[in-house]
Formats: structure tokens, sequence, C-alpha cells
DNA sequence: GATGAATGAGGATTCATTCAT
DNA sequence: GATGAATGAATCCTCATTCAT
């Protein structure tokens, strides 16, 4: 399972109709399995019975069980960074407390929403042939960071981009993982941390 | 894979002659395929074959797959936690700066030894039933850090403790899958995020 | 694939307009799918593909994929059979020897054309229930061989045919197979083959 | 099925003990199937089953179906090239009519041991990415054909054996295709038609 | 008539685990 | 104790065929 070596891009992109639901239905389905049993317990056979279609249909739309993963994890990716740009968009010239604390706002919003999918989708990445596709997201990411801390006056922005993107993901997984639900406490102390780390 | 519901204890724990070293050769074999594959790539044939022995001998020794896996876990939390206990014995009246350094450095030990091990490591574990187990492993943990900082007069010290843990995880698992090879400069910077959150 | 026990023949064969376009442009799909990547290469779906028309489409004149290369292999045969007549119709009194290249010429004409797809669908053919059908026309095949055999006085003209017919198959194959272009040298020996084993 | 990009080799040759049972009674399952039912007939579970053996077995010693075909087709080969190197090397001074004799009977032996076999085995290689090693043994056949000829002072012996090989492969095929139970009487055709040939 | 999304039986292959030797 | 051949459930994936639109 998880083969590396797996074509990861959905077969078509329906973006209407009845195939748009089926293709929704079967990542939600994906989803869920992801969720309650892990990378372990997807099969395509239950994705595909969970969405209500056949094996057949799954496969139309992704060439393998690799792919759905890779999808949900683009859509991850894609979700943050559109958060993140919205966040960095709005700070005008608010100040550096406020701007760390939208920042991480908007990095945590996936995992508040739907914390056990995010903390498998982040592990199960680095078993896909993603890297490229995935790290060019990541950069994105972590560019658009470190542009506003050097917005900021920060120094060294890269390296400091890169460790407050570390750090808040290691808080938001222990926290998700030891059953937190007050995520907007969870993101206070993230804050804490990111203006200590900040000085 | 990675079956939930499997045995996780050794059958035995044999502490000398050749026993202990097949054992041992088990569980390094089983270590180096985590590292180079993931846990995908681990199966016991594999493992059996690249430790010298037989299917049937690993069989012996452990009765899963699971209780491989689970066996590295303990190991690598015995380690931090024997290398916590001795950083928290050597601080005496060590200033709290001191004391966070020496921490952290123990904390991270284990990823500096084998990231590409440890990271896979915990990313498995949510996997497994070792829930009871490990979790007992990590309040010792977070139990030790939190009665260090408590000495220092912090507050809230098992919410910090927590944290604290959380965000060296973090950072250090983002610098391995990165490619970091200079941990000193890791530590250095955990230290700082550290050092940041407590104020 | 290959299932033996499906209906060969076509729903309808259309010869005119829109449909018989429709409808050699599947066969044609069909023919070059076979001649590149032989028999299990062909897929309903690919050949529609390739014909440029939906699958429905394709099922609206082939009940099953076994009835695509039946008639495939119908059309070898019945133009082999026309070419034979036509051969055998222009000896009139012409020597033995003469009668023996025009009719090993017709024997070879499609091979030549299309070696790669003779070969395949002469492969297939035993796969099929054609074996009434085919049967049929190959006895026509070998009768008017046999006919013209006779007119010219040779013993046992029955089974001279059958062993021509072989011989003259077998040949051309190996030829095609080893990658053969020049097939005037390729009938030249099957002549010289013929007309030794008549003596 | 038949897929051109399978691995082709055996996994283990065990040659002794209950391994060797099971692998030839693999061969021999596989064998069976194919002479009933063709290569779409032949599948992995159907074999093991036949060979009283479980799939998993099969596995241990062919890759896939494609390496069961291929070590068929193999020691199809080898046995034709033992049968013809016995007979080119029993034939001292023979006067050619004899030498045609006895390689042509040599050449046919699987044939009539096994016609279904051959037929379906002859026609599955050019299927498999066996052309370097089998065309290496063709070659020696042919080559061997070839010298013999040479011997007896044949103009053009490398053709000549070419052509000798496929008329008997067309001869033979068709005859076994048709039913035929007679091998001598095949044979004895078939030595007509290569004598004729040779002039 | 044409379309192509949907179906699902069928078949290849893997791998944790057992057990006779 | 050790061995490794054997097992077979589990899983991925394909493709001929149907049928609602």
């Amino acid at each position: 399972m998880l083969d590396p070596k797996q074509a990861i891009f959905p077969r078509k992109q329906p973006r209407q109709g009845r195939s748009a639901a089926t293709y929704e239905a079967i990542l939600e389905a994906a989803a869920r399995i992801l969720e309650r049993e892990g990378p372990e317990g997807l099969t395509t056979n239950l994705a595909a019975e969970l969405a209500g279609v056949s094996v057949g249909s799954l496969y139309q739309y992704f060439p393998s069980k690799e792919a759905i993963i890779a999808e949900l994890i683009r859509a991850m990716r894609d979700q943050m960074l559109a958060d993140l740009t919205d966040a960095a968009a709005s700070l005008q010239d608010a100040p550096i407390n406020v701007a760390v604390e939208r920042l991480v706002a908007a990095s945590i919003r996936h995992h508040a929403d739907r914390p056990a999918l995010a903390r498998v989708l982040e592990a199960a990445q680095p078993m896909l042939p993603l890297h490229a596709e995935t790290a060019a997201r990541e950069a994105e990411i972590q560019a658009l960071i470190m542009r506003t801390l050097k917005g900021y006056g920060v120094a060294d922005p890269d390296q400091v981009a890169f460790d407050l993107i570390a750090l808040t993901k290691g808080m938001v997984d222990a926290a998700a993982q030891a059953g937190a639900q007050d995520f907007a406490a969870v993101q206070a102390r993230v804050v804490r941390a990111a203006r200590g780390y900040l000085g």
C-alpha cells in the first residue's frame, strides 16, 4: 500500500453534473476512512462502497489509491495557501502581533476543521511522490510568510518562516492527537510561541 | 498492514547470548527498512532475510509485525526518557536557560541519531494500540519536564511542558524532513523558540 | 477475453452512408490495435476511441469483442477466397507451373498487405467458435485448389491442397514474423516448395 | 493478460524434493489448461488449483503468469534442440534423404507428443519478451540444420534451413489443428515437401 | 441513433502467519 | 530452536457490457 510508484494525478476532473458529484463523493468517502482508520484502512473497494459507487467508477476518476490521497493533500494545501493569502492581504499596516495572530489562524484552520484528516495527510505526504509538486506549494506558503515577515523587518525571514510553520504544525498536531476540541485555545498558545520565537 | 488488533508485545526478550543477538538483529533490520522504505516497505519476510534469520525465527520472538514496530517505538521512548532523566538530574541549580537547553538537547538526541526512523515511528504510533502504554511513557516524560519547569516557578507547567515537547517535535521533524544535517543549529533554534514561549 | 461463448455475428452490416463509415472505422481501429498490440491489447473501449465513436456505438454494430475479431477473420478469408477464385478463373490452359505460381500469389496477398494482422488473426481463429463457419470457408478454399489440381491430374488432390495451403501459410508466417519486406522473394521460395512437393 | 512487460524468469528452480514436485506440478497444470482452453483460459488461480497447490506457492516459483508460459516455451525449444542435436549426431555419412527424414522427425516430435500445447506455445511466443532469448535458441536450431545442409553441399543453406523449418511448422500445425492423429503420415508428407524443396 | 458514465465480476499478486521437517 | 515452503485471505485494478440521458 501507498506504493510510491503509483500515478498520482486524477484521470478526469469533471467539474459539473453527476460526474462531479461522484468525484466529490469518492474524495469525501476516502477522507472519512482516513480519519477513522488511517491510511492502512483505506481500500479502493471500501472507498467506493462508502461513496455509493462501484469500484469501476472510482477508477474512472482516480488511477490509483495513491491518487486519491494525493488529491486530498492537494486540496488541503490549496486551502491553506488560500487562507494564508487572504490573511496576508488583510494585514495592511496591522502591527506584527496582529499579523502573527492572523497568519497562525490561517495556518491552523484546516487542522481545526478536520484534525484527524489533517494529521493523516501530513504523515502520508512524504510517502508519495508528490515531492516536486507539494514542495512547490509548500515553498509558496513559506515564501508568503517570509515576505510578510520581511515587511516587518524580521531578520533571516526564510529560516524564521520555516520554523514558525514547523512549530505551529507540531503544536497543532500534538493538540489534535491529544483530542483537543478548543482550537481557539490552541491557537492562542501557538501565537504565544510564535511571538516568543520572534522575540 | 499495521493491523491495530494485533498483539504488540514481544514473545520473549532474551537478554543474553545468541538469542539476544537474533532479537536485536531483527529489530535493527526492521529499523533499516523503515528508514529506507517507510512502513509500507516493512514485511516480515524482508525483515527476517535482512536480519539473516528465517521468518519462523522472527515469529519466535515477535508475535506479529506490529509487535516489532511497537518494540522500536518503546525503545525510542525509553531512550528519550532516560536522556531526559539524566538531563534533569544534571541540572542542580542551573539557571532556567541552561535547563531548557539541556532538556531540548535530550529531547532531540534520538532524532539527531536516526531522523528518518524517528519520524516514521512517530507517525506509526497512533496506528497502533500502544495508546495506553505509550501514553504512560509520554506522561512520564511530560511529568518530568513539568516538575523541572515547576521548580523554576513556571506557571501552568503541565500545559507548558506539553507545548514545549510539541513544538520541539514539530521543529525537529520539519528540519529532519527537509534534510537537515546540522542538528546543533536546529537545537539552537528550538531553544530560541522554547525560551521565547517561556517568556 | 476471447470468450469462446460469445456471439460472433455483427448486429447489422450497414452497407451505406454514415453507418457504413462507422462500421468500417471500428473494424479498421480494431485491426490497427491487433497489429500493434496483439489480441491482449484489443479492448472495446480503446477500439471505439480510436475509431472516433463511443463504446455505445460500437455495441450497436457488434454484440461483442469477439464479433469484431470474427468479422476481421471473415473479411480476410473472403478476400483470400476472392483472390483465389480470380486466379483460378485466369488459368485457362496455363501449364501447372504457372497455375501454382498464381495460386500461391493469391494465397499470399493478404499476408503481404498486412502481415502482422494476418498472423494475429490466424492465431485467434481457433480460439473463436468460428469453426463451423470458417471451416466452411476453408473448405471452399481447399476445394477450389483441389479442383484446380485435379484438373492437372494431380493424385490425392485433397490432401495435396491441404498441404500446399499449410506450407504456404507456414513459410509466409515465418517470413513475416522475421520481418521480411520483400514478399516477392518469399513468394518465389514458396513456389519452389510447392513445385517440389508436387514433384 | 499476457502482459509483455512482465518478468519471465522463474523465481527459484528447485531441482529436488518436494519443491521440485510443486514446480513441475504447476508447469504441468498450466500446460493442460493451455491445451484445453488456450492462453485466455490460463489463470494463476486455476493453474494453482489444478496443480493442487495454493496461489501463494505458485508465486513462490513464478513471478507472473507470463513466466510460466515462458518456461514452457523454453522447455519445448530445449527439447527440440536436444532432439535435433541427437538426430544430427546420428547422421554420419547417411545420404541426404535419410538426413532430411531424421531432422524432420526430430523437429516434429514435440508436436506429435502434445500438438495442442505446441501450437498454443508457438502462438504465444511472439507476445512475450522472449525475443532475445528464444531468438538465440531458434538461431541455434537453424544453425544446426544449416550446418547439416551445408555438409551435403546445399546452396544458400541458411535460407533453406529457415524455409524448411517454416514449412515443417506450417504443415504440422495445420495437421494438428485439423485433428490429425497419425503423425507418421504427417511426417511422411513433410519429408516429401522438404525433399521437393531441396530438389 | 449516439453518448459515455456506471457497473461489478474476474483475475493478478502480495504478504502475514503457520507448521511439518 | 531453526527453517522456509506452503497457505489463502485480502487487495488492487481492468474491461466487457449496459442503460439513462
